[in-house]
Order: C-alpha cells, then sequence, then structure tokens
RNA sequence: GGGCCGGUAGCUCAGUUAGGGAGAGCGUCUGACUCUUAAUCAGACGGUCAGGGGUUCAAAUCCCUUCCGGCCCGCCA
C-alpha cells in the first residue's frame, strides 16, 4: 500500500449515524431489536421527503453459495425481531432478502445441501459440470441436484425454507432479476456517469481502484463468466441505450485463476453486474432500505465504503446499520465449505421453533456458541425466559427483556397451534418438525391482533416439559404411555387443556434426538430385541432375586406393587438395591439408570418382561 | 504492522451504557427423604471479572498498556 494510499483512507471520515457497532454505549430499551427500531424510526421521522404510509424497509442477504447455516439466518431472524419491534408500534413493515445470485462461483464448495436440508459431499453430485461454470453467475449454473432452475436457485429456496420453518414472512427478491428486469438501470448508468466520483470515493478503500476502473462487470456473452475488463462505456441517452465494450480476460479467485475466454463483445446494463462495494448501496437504493443487519466481516470493510458511497455517489442515506458477531458450532466457526454447519432444518428436529427463535433474541454484539451437546440448556433457559414473561413477581430486568422479546418468538407458534376462531388446531403432525411447520408466519394486523390474544390468553395454558425429561420420555413410543408418566410425574397441571398436553409431549421426539445424536445419559431404548450383553454373569444372589421377581410379575399388575416388590425382593436375597436396580436398568435398556422401573414394566408386555427378567431372551 | 469486536465460576451466560454487595442456571461435592424416570429438597465448594498499571474514598465497569480469540485493512462477497 501506497503512503498516499495510507493517507487518504485517514482522511476519510465516517458520517456519525454509520457507525455500525450501533449497540454499542447507552442503549435506550434494554431489549436490543428495541434500540435499533427507535433509531430507525429517528431517521424515517427525520426524512421530510418520506411519505409517511410507506412501509418501513428491513433487509438483509446472502449470495446463495452453499448450504444456509444458522449463522447465516442472522440476516433473516435479526431483521425480524427488529421489524417486530417496529409493527408493535404500528409501523408497516417489509422484511426483504435479497439473494446475492448474480455473484459468480469462485470455486468449489465440498458440501452441499438437497431441498430437505441434508447434507451431501461434492462427490454425490455432478462436480464436473459445476467445475466448468467456475466464474458464472450463480443463476446461470444448473442446479447440481436438478430439482430447481439454478444453482442460485436451489439455494436460495433452502434459505427461503428455513425462514418459513421460523415462521418468519420475508419477501425474496433475486439480485439477477433486479438485473434483468431493468430494476438496477438507472443506478449502474448513474454509476456509469458519475465513475469518476464513484472511484474517487472507492479508492479511499480499495487500492486497486485506479483510472481505469470501471463500476460495472459485464457478463461474456460467449462463456457466460463475469468479467473484469471493461474496455470503453458508451453512455446513451437512457439506461437502456448505455452499453459497455470489455474483453473476457482471467479472473483471480482467491487462489485459482479463472480463466477468460479472449472474447471481445458489448453488454447492456442488464447483462452484467456492480462490483459488491456499489451493489449494495445500490440495493440500498432501489429497494428503499432502512435498515440492514449484518456480519462483522462487513463491519471494518464493505460498509464503511457502501455507507461513503450511498452519501457521497448516489447521495441517498445508507440504512440505519447493526453489526452481528458470528455464531460458533459446538466451539468452532460454521462453515459452509467444510460441512461444519448446522441448518434451521436440522436444529428443528431437535429443538421447538421456538427456542431456536429465542436464540436470536440474544445480544448481538457477542458472538454466541450454538452448543449441541448442550441443547438442553438453551432450551432451559428457553423454558426460564417464557416464564418470566408471564410471572407477575419476575426480576424487573429480565421481565422488560421478555416483554419485549417473548411475543414474537412465540406468536409464530401460536400461529401454528390455533386456527383463525383461536381452536386448538386438530390433527397435528408433531412428530416431523420439518415436514409439518410447528411455526407459521403471522402476517397483516388482524392475525398479529389474533396472535397476541392467544399469547396472552390460552397460551399461558402452555405445558413445557424439562428437556431432558422430554428426552428420557423417548424410551417409549407409546403416547399413552408417556402421557401417563408425564402426569404421574406431576408435570401437568390440574386442569390442563388437551392442547396443552399434546404440545408439551411434542417436545418428547425432538429432544430423543438430541439424546440419540449426542448419545448422552438421557438417551435410553427399550432394549425389546435381545439380552444386553451386559446382563451376562450375574451374582447367583441377584439371579434368584431376578426369578422371584419374574414370579411376582406374572401374578401381579399393580404398578406400586412391583416397585415395592423390587425393594423386598432385593433385601430378602441380601442384595443392595441400588445394585438390584442397576441390573433392572442393564436387563431392560442396557444402562445403569432408568425409569422407576415398577411403573413401567407394569406397563409392558407380562410375558415380555417375564422371560427378560429371567434371562430367557 | 494498523483498525474494530470480544475475553466474567468446570460449562452456558447475565451484570459493563450512569463506578459502590461478583451473580444465575447447569455441573461437582455433602446431607436428608422406607432412597432411583430430568428425582426432589437443603447446604457447600467453586472466580486475582484475561494480565499489569493508573484515576478514585470506591473499578468487572472509566483511562493506558500487554496477552489471547475473531474480523477487517489485497481480491471477492
Amino acid at each position: 500500500m501506497s503512503d498516499d494510499a495510507e493517507r487518504d483512507r485517514q482522511e476519510r471520515e465516517m458520517h456519525p449515524d454509520d457507525d455500525p457497532y450501533v449497540l454499542q454505549g447507552r442503549q435506550p430499551h434494554p431489549f436490543w431489536a428495541e434500540s435499533v427500531a427507535e433509531k430507525i424510526l429517528e431517521r424515517v421521522e427525520g426524512d421530510a421527503d418520506r411519505d409517511s404510509s410507506d412501509p418501513i424497509v428491513i433487509k438483509g442477504g446472502i449470495s446463495p453459495s452453499g448450504v444456509p447455516h444458522l449463522g447465516n439466518m442472522n440476516e433473516i431472524v435479526r431483521g425480524y425481531f427488529v421489524a417486530e419491534a417496529l409493527r408493535d408500534r404500528g409501523h408497516e413493515v417489509r422484511q426483504v432478502f435479497t439473494a446475492d445470485d448474480r455473484d459468480p462461483l469462485r470455486g468449489l464448495p465440498r458440501k452441499l445441501a438437497d431441498l430437505d436440508g441434508n447434507v451431501v459431499g461434492l462427490g454425490e453430485v455432478d462436480a464436473g459440470a459445476l467445475g466448468r461454470n467456475l466464474g458464472k453467475p450463480y443463476t446461470a449454473i444448473p442446479d447440481p441436484f436438478g430439482c430447481c432452475d439454478s444453482y442460485g436457485e436451489h439455494f436460495s429456496n433452502l434459505i427461503e425454507r428455513s425462514a418459513e420453518l421460523l415462521g418468519i414472512p420475508v419477501e425474496m427478491v433475486s439480485n439477477t432479476e433486479l438485473y434483468e428486469s431493468g430494476e438496477f438501470e438507472d443506478v449502474t448508468r448513474y454509476l456509469l456517469e458519475n465513475r469518476e466520483n464513484a472511484r474517487e470515493v472507492l479508492s479511499h478503500y480499495q487500492d486497486k481502484v485506479d483510472a481505469e476502473y470501471v463500476p460495472f462487470n459485464p457478463i461474456c456473452e460467449d462463456c457466460g463468466k463475469i468479467t473484469e475488463t471493461v474496455t470503453a462505456v458508451n453512455l446513451g441517452e437512457t439506461p437502456e441505450e448505455t452499453t459497455v465494450e470489455y474483453t473476457c480476460t482471467d479472473m483471480e479467485a482467491g487462489d485459482q485463476t479463472i480463466e477468460g475466454c479472449g472474447h471481445e463483445g458489448t453488454a447492456t446494463l442488464r447483462e452484467g453486474k456492480l462490483p459488491w462495494r456499489f451493489e449494495w448501496p445500490a440495493q440500498w437504493q432501489v429497494l428503499g432500505v432502512d435498515h440492514e443487519p449484518f456480519g462483522k466481516d462487513h463491519a471494518e470493510g464493505s460498509w464503511p465504503s457502501g455507507a461513503d458511497v450511498a452519501r457521497n455517489v448516489l447521495e441517498v442515506e445508507p440504512p440505519v446499520p447493526m453489526a452481528y458477531e458470528w455464531f460458533t458450532l459446538d466451539g468452532e466457526p460454521f462453515s459452509s465449505s467444510s460441512g461444519h454447519v448446522i441448518m434451521v432444518q436440522d436444529a428443528l428436529e431437535m429443538l421447538d421453533p421456538e427456542v431456536l427463535r429465542y436464540f436470536f433474541t440474544k445480544d448481538p454484539s457477542k458472538s454466541r456458541d450454538f452448543s449441541v451437546e448442550h441443547l438442553d440448556q438453551l432450551a432451559d433457559e428457553f423454558d426460564g425466559f417464557e416464564r418470566d414473561y408471564y410471572d407477575e413477581d419476575a426480576d424487573e430486568g429480565t421481565a422488560e427483556i421478555a416483554d419485549a422479546a417473548y411475543p414474537p418468538v412465540a406468536r409464530p407458534t401460536v400461529a401454528a397451534l390455533f386456527d383463525e376462531d383461536g381452536e386448538p388446531v386438530a390433527d397435528r403432525e408433531p412428530a416431523n418438525r420439518p415436514v409439518e411447520p410447528a411455526s407459521r408466519p403471522v402476517v397483516g394486523d388482524g392475525q398479529r391482533a389474533q396472535a397476541n390474544e392467544l399469547v396472552d390468553g390460552q397460551f399461558r395454558e402452555r405445558v413445557r416439559l424439562p428437556y431432558t425429561f422430554a428426552a428420557v420420555l423417548g424410551m417409549t413410543d407409546d403416547p399413552a404411555l408417556r402421557e401417563e408418566i408425564v402426569r404421574r410425574e406431576g408435570h401437568v397441571p390440574e386442569g390442563a387443556p388437551e392442547w396443552a398436553v399434546a404440545y408439551a409431549l411434542d417436545r418428547v421426539e425432538g429432544a430423543q434426538e438430541w439424546a440419540r445424536r449426542t448419545g448422552n445419559e438421557f438417551d435410553y431404548e427399550l432394549k425389546r430385541a435381545e439380552i444386553p450383553d451386559g446382563a451376562a454373569d450375574l451374582d447367583p444372589e441377584i439371579e434368584a432375586a431376578l426369578d422371584e421377581l419374574a414370579d411376582f410379575v406374572a401374578t401381579h399388575d399393580d404398578p406400586d406393587e412391583i416397585q415395592g416388590e423390587i425393594y423386598e425382593t432385593a433385601k430378602r436375597h441380601d442384595v443392595d438395591v441400588g445394585e438390584f436396580f442397576a441390573v433392572g436398568y442393564r436387563l431392560f435398556f442396557d444402562d445403569d439408570q432408568g425409569p422407576k422401573l415398577g411403573p413401567f414394566l407394569a406397563k409392558l408386555d407380562e410375558e415380555f418382561v417375564e422371560a427378560r427378567l429371567r434371562r430367557e431372551k
């Protein structure tokens, strides 16, 4: 870097409104989204030209380049909480998401995901076809899975699906579509006409920007790749008549070179793309963006230059920014390309959607670990957060946050749980959450009012099973038995409505999946097929006691009597009670802990129990 | 090398905006209950608030500095 460039950069002062760390310093509200909402309102109300009936626009966006993971969802979920805070104040909000799908494929990802969210290796798709498409826009590359119109559309669909599963209403906008429909034409022509100024502003941020720099990258009409070498700009009277001439040259992408074909041609403004540093501000202008959250990678790079371009080249006010810190997954950074990812789809196989939404209510300015091993803690924390909302006597601080953050967390859930008449939805399919959404977007004032009414009304009666307890309940597939155990253990209050009990039991499938995946101590499974190896070679006293217990079970059905008899049998044979229970768990679960044995054995079929106690099968 | 963000109990994190008692949950340990589904209840242990210096009657909090982690400062998004 030259000394001149260094000095230029230092001279470039950031506009005071453009500090992306908006959550720093004194905040007007305990819940960050409300503080951001207030900033947006200041911006909107300070704009005299603005029609007060225009909706507020909140945007997010990423390249649909591969597996959209939980960290990517910050682009949507953070904006959601801000949008909801604004709607709570009576403002109309459009939440849009741009799929930055005209970006070129710059390398081969090692992992992809099908539309159901199953991650697959590159070897399972046509990798060769992908390799031939390096340098082309994502929307010009065939879908490796063959199910969508293009690579870009495939992964855009996956992102959209993730938002749907969280019950977040988002308008998807294809960047390619903005170019092809001509919506970007005016701003593109403006940038070409004012390319001297554009280049001057950007040169404070990028060394490469020199006298030759043109803020437009045409797509080669021969090979379809995005090119960087513009040889002439032909400004027409109108954007439609404006063209650029180019030579298709090599492009550096990371450590490899994507070869150009050498073609020389002419492109219209619909046949190319703006460089990101201009494209982002162009999106703000074209879509009228008032607020955009973005990852910390942008905070010191493209955001300052983008805000500068907006103010001093396009002469529009940039959105209210919000830089967020990244998530890690089990302590390691997310990596779409290597497959160290968890998608919304995966997470919802283990968690209630409201718990996942809750994860995103936490302070965006701190990095946060999504720990699969400790998902029970997240669920417990959510349960406490929910109690803080409903309980009168919660601590002031936590209650304030819960008051603001809980309704947007809960609304999509109640919208899925109750129909338009406020009646519990019958025939829900809770076992397959990703297939049968457990969240529904709440759209419009009517639905919103109803959802609020439900949150503060009927939903008060919801029942939450402690997550680890729910995991243990997975040991039996019998819904009636699950319910009986839950009731016996006192988790269901007197007079709880039917829907609340069914809803509580929804948690079992997910929690069990979690226990299975992590292989932790809550992963109980009744070993019906054969006797666990660990139950061999028992002491003669224990064997005798088991035989006696088998006799008792053959003639008694009462859960409490059987439970009592376990103690009695152990004592009669001078076997340690704890040890005897452990043997019982070994026999039935191949574990040294388990459910309260008496009532559980009473519920299983007698023949099996008797045979297993006799170690026969 | 420069800039930015973060670092609080074994784990997950509140508290830092306006200086005054170092906290919660989980885990661990102990005890109790004729004692076994995440048991429950009671109690205990557990931190030089990353380190050092400074301001102050008083610092997790303000200032300086060092260390650690992440991001940006080439390209790209």
